[in-house]
DNA sequence: CGGATAGGATTGTCCGACAATCAGACACTC
DNA sequence: GAGTGTCTGATTGTCGGACAATCCTATCCG
């Protein structure tokens, strides 16, 4: 009862590998190896492969292969500016039912609690995600994962050292701005939350470069 | 001196195939018929394909192949609600230097003048296209593009009717707006614009499905 | 030391093969 | 006649191998 392609298996897999930063950026991803590893066909490795590309977590060069995407410091800047686009959206859309977003809100303070920082990460992103779906629109959602998938491919190479304590807080605000409706308060407070992750991104830009 | 891969130039020649209105909604893409037209590998039409299934404008079924997309009403709610995104951005933009959206919209003119509705269509596009890129954001502006892909998309099945010479002065209060930095009215204008946009785009729909 | 060059590694594309699966035709039952 | 099961042909999914094009590296030569 196989309902999912085998490329598509492969490609999770790859996907998952690089986003929890087993494959760092800059590791070149060669097929052949790839296929013994995932024991396939390397054109099963391709198909696969093509599909990463198109999330922007892998780039391409002809005759040269793929490697996981080195971000620039202008990836991040243009990452921040989609967040933001997004959450325009998000502040547009009036009060909301945001059960998820509770729910995420409560995993992450519980993760916090235990200092388990990977768990946080990844209620932090649920969260937004959570607030996201919520505008209903596929196209945008997936949007959204998008960057969020490349987010987390940045942070991961900087594991550990997290001043996540502190994002509680401010997401709870984002919550409840966004539970009240308050169009003018919630961009403007997810403005700040953004302005405050550009160090962090661009300090593992800096960090992996030397 | 051969640049770009074949699996890439099929990707451009299938997709132009689709955006043109020779292969329209709801054609299924064999395989073998693809590569024998264009003269190449299965294995190429496969990836060539697979390019095509992220952008949208075809769906998969699993061994069932590949059918151009078939736009449901929801869709259409989705694609403009995604305008409406980007249009926000553009929005808050503030003044910009608006010189391409200018060239665009005086093709538009021209072409109304002569009635000849596809390149004021194309002209249409190009406006929109001009004014999002200003924004400077790589990812933003290739989100703009697939949405106004699969737009395209859904219209080529209507051609021909067209009462796109009020759209020129519509176009024209936007460039004013955008190049005046009035966030506010041209947010509306912008919003404006699309709901008009909506009974054509649903219309297609309705009259396609009978 | 710098530049040409040769070798090996890797990708891009092609081909042919076969199992898995699907759509439609057909026969069968009630 | 409606519904159901089965068969068959068509198509996709995956495989493995093949070869040219291209890139990278290290060696050699001036």
């Amino acid at each position: 009862m196989q309902r999912v392609s085998l490329t598509d298996q492969v490609t999770a897999e790859i996907r998952e590998e690089i986003l929890s930063g087993r494959l760092p950026p800059g590791t070149s991803l060669r097929e052949v190896m790839l296929s013994e590893q995932y024991d396939v066909a390397r054109s099963t490795v391709r198909e696969a492969v093509k599909a990463l590309r198109a999330e922007g977590l892998v780039v391409h060069q002809h005759h040269r292969g793929v490697i996981v995407t080195l971000h620039t410091a202008e990836d991040v800047e243009d990452l921040l500016q989609a967040r933001l686009l997004v959450e325009r959206a998000v502040a547009a859309a009036g009060p909301q039912d945001h059960r998820a977003g509770e729910e995420a809100l409560a995993d992450m303070a519980s993760a916090v609690e235990v200092e388990d920082w990977r768990a946080a990460a990844r209620a932090d992103q649920a969260f937004h995600h959570a607030l996201v779906t919520s505008l209903g629109s596929p196209r945008i959602t997936a949007f959204h994962e998008q960057v969020q998938a490349e987010m987390r491919l940045l942070l991961v190479t900087a594991e550990g050292r997290q001043p996540e304590e502190a994002k509680v807080d401010e997401h709870r605000t984002l919550l409840e701005l966004a539970r009240a409706g308050d169009a003018d308060r919630y961009l403007a407070a997810a403005r700040r939350h953004l302005q405050r992750s550009r160090p962090t991104l661009l300090d593992t830009i800096a960090r992996r470069d030397a």
